[in-house]
DNA sequence: CGATAGACTGCAAACGATTGCAGAAACGCT
DNA sequence: AGCGTTTCTGCAATCGTTTGCAGTCTATCG
């Protein structure tokens, strides 16, 4: 069907041994040969047989990607971003969607590592650490985005701590004092830090937690929704909403659709993580973005790396670093609006000031 | 590092081929033996090594999926229900994101086949005509969304004409006569079958048509913005834009909102290719709906088809059939408005219910 | 000029599976 | 019991590469 190295060699009048470690350059090879079997392979078009190559070799150049879905705009970042890198290099992704289900997870680890894929990265569901910690022996891997707790995998995590207090301060500085958040499970690392984050800028601020602003849940846009009207319910509503969960934007907005709620007029709208319309959208939502594409790259730089180690038996490329963190942002746009609160008009203009100057560094830590 | 055939022959005191031909249940093997050995697989751990059985087989059971990028919705849900259906036949999907790039989409192309895949999914830039040909004498490519000119491929494409001429026929019985064309390339097919629908539905209403009201070009968002500003721009500006291009919604929505033109009602919006957002936009935009899951469950059906057919020498899988093509489908939402015309009020009712009974039924053909 | 190191090259054995072919066992039949 | 079938099993080749080892050739040095 194809060429292969003993078409080369043949043609060439050498073994394919000698083929072999002329075009891949390992090994001594004269000059004049090496050359000549270049040549010879590219007229005849010849291109090595991975999957021959990796049955010696052990390797595929094949990298997982295993995400829970595409539906959520920073997966998509990412796809592209790590597809873009390993292409570079030569490896192929492979993109395996997940939908956040252990069970699909763990099915899916299982063909990866069949197919004897050189790296993984994944963002883990938590429930199936003992399966990854016996893979990571195998296959280098890198967690993004949330932790397993069960493992002690190299892990590749957003701020959310910094994000959540960034973005709440923001909302303390344009005068909210009831700020509802909406949030992601508290059995995920991003659910539980990010509600943190919020905690801790409302303590700095002197403002008394009220757990009646805070709804935390596994999220369908429909659930955000339902918390949303829960929020608005309130017998002293909040004059602000931070979505800090991406599926549940879209509810809360309908929510505030159907009740004409004006935004920011009547409700100010904190989301969490950009969506390429939140920028055209009326108003342009304003958000902490949680650096989709930086994370991407640096997971890919961790995971890379971790094979270039493993390949020429370092170690395992352990640099002593357990986590990395990549800042959060606050994106100002429209969504939001300085209250006036009971006391006369705009006291905030230096506090407003700082507030910008805090949104424009990136919380590197 | 993992078990292989020969550790499981081993413990089972039989030879490695028997105990291949106990585990894929190929060849004569009795009963008993063969019985015995699935179970010491099983308790040993064996999976089968596919690099190993790729070699000799010549498959890998890797299927290619080559998108333009993940930003577009369509995208996103063929490439979750592509993914879904290939892992429930214990395929592995390979994703790749081509940027609508002819250079990158050749250079994917050669990886891919290198690679061995099994079978290969393409939306094509219609630039590598001849390249897909080739390729497609060692693997069973089935083309989607788009058709490239240059070769023979059987191809599954969205019923642009009929989708076109909804549309545009929907927005004509809500009375509006002058309606403005936002669409794709007129190099793609679905640029060309999209106007051809448009015009269609004004011919048959007695319109004649525009080519003021008329922009064609390959879209970022940034461009939609332009052709909807020049439209706007017009001395008699149309009363109702029909955005036919997917990438452009978004600019044609910021130019809306920066010139606080009402929609819909001093504009009407009808968009094609659902988003996730759209109904919760407010107003949630109508759209033709191009059935994305429909075309990808159909192009992996129909690649299956010809994989099978290639495995058991059947010929190559032809039905005589050489494009398939997907129903459109018009669903309405509130972005788009009865015109109550130069005449006094609605003399339209029974077209507007007529309307309502044609978005109803899709367009199957 | 002969020995010897050094630079190349080729042979053949892997990698882990599948598969044609031939030998072995089991069975029925006369 | 002897023979022919049938049914099962094992040997060995194969897929396209890589790679340890041994052999060949050239050149250099004494």
């Amino acid at each position: 069907m194809s060429v292969t190295l003993k078409d080369v060699a043949q043609a060439a009048r050498v073994s394919v041994s000698t083929a072999s470690r002329a075009l891949t350059g390992t090994g001594l090879t004269s000059e004049r040969t090496q050359q000549r079997l270049v040549r010879i392979a590219r007229e005849l078009g010849y291109r090595p047989n991975p999957i021959a190559r990796g049955l010696k070799t052990g390797q595929s150049r094949l990298v997982a990607l295993l995400v829970h879905n595409l539906t959520n705009a920073s997966f998509q970042v990412m796809a592209e971003v790590v597809q873009a890198r390993l292409k570079a290099l030569g490896y192929q992704m492979l993109l395996c969607i997940g939908g956040d289900d252990p069970q699909q997870e763990s099915d899916t680890l299982t063909t990866l590592v069949d197919h004897r894929i050189d790296g993984l990265i994944v963002v883990p569901t938590g429930k199936n650490g003992a399966q990854l910690k016996t893979l990571s022996k195998d296959v280098p891997i890198v967690c993004l985005v949330r932790r397993d707790d069960a493992t002690d995998l190299e892990t590749v995590l957003a701020d959310d701590p910094q994000g959540a207090y960034l973005g709440t301060r923001h909302l303390i500085e344009l005068g909210h004092k009831r700020i509802g958040l909406i949030v992601g499970r508290q059995d995920t690392t991003s659910g539980r830090e990010r509600l943190s984050g919020y905690v801790r800028a409302l303590r700095e601020a002197g403002i008394t937690r009220d757990d009646a602003l805070i709804h935390a849940g596994h999220f369908e846009p429909e659930t955000g929704a339902t918390f949303a009207r829960k929020l608005l319910d309130l017998p002293r509503p909040p004059s602000a909403i931070f979505v800090a969960n991406h599926e549940a934007t879209l509810g809360v907005l309908r929510v505030t659709a159907e009740r004409n709620i004006a935004v920011p007029d009547d409700l100010s709208l904190l989301c969490y993580e950009d969506m390429p319309w939140f920028e055209w959208h009326r108003p342009a939502i304003s958000i902490v973005d949680n650096g989709a594409r930086d994370l991407a790259n640096l997971a890919v730089d961790r995971l890379l790396h971790r094979m270039d180690a493993r390949g020429n038996s370092k170690g395992n490329g352990n640099d002593g670093v357990r986590e990395y963190r990549v800042g959060a942002k606050l994106i100002q746009r429209d969504s939001c609006r300085q209250i006036d609160g009971p006391a006369p008009a705009k006291p905030a203009k230096s506090k407003s000031s700082s507030s910008k100057s805090s949104a424009a560094k990136s919380a590197k830590v």
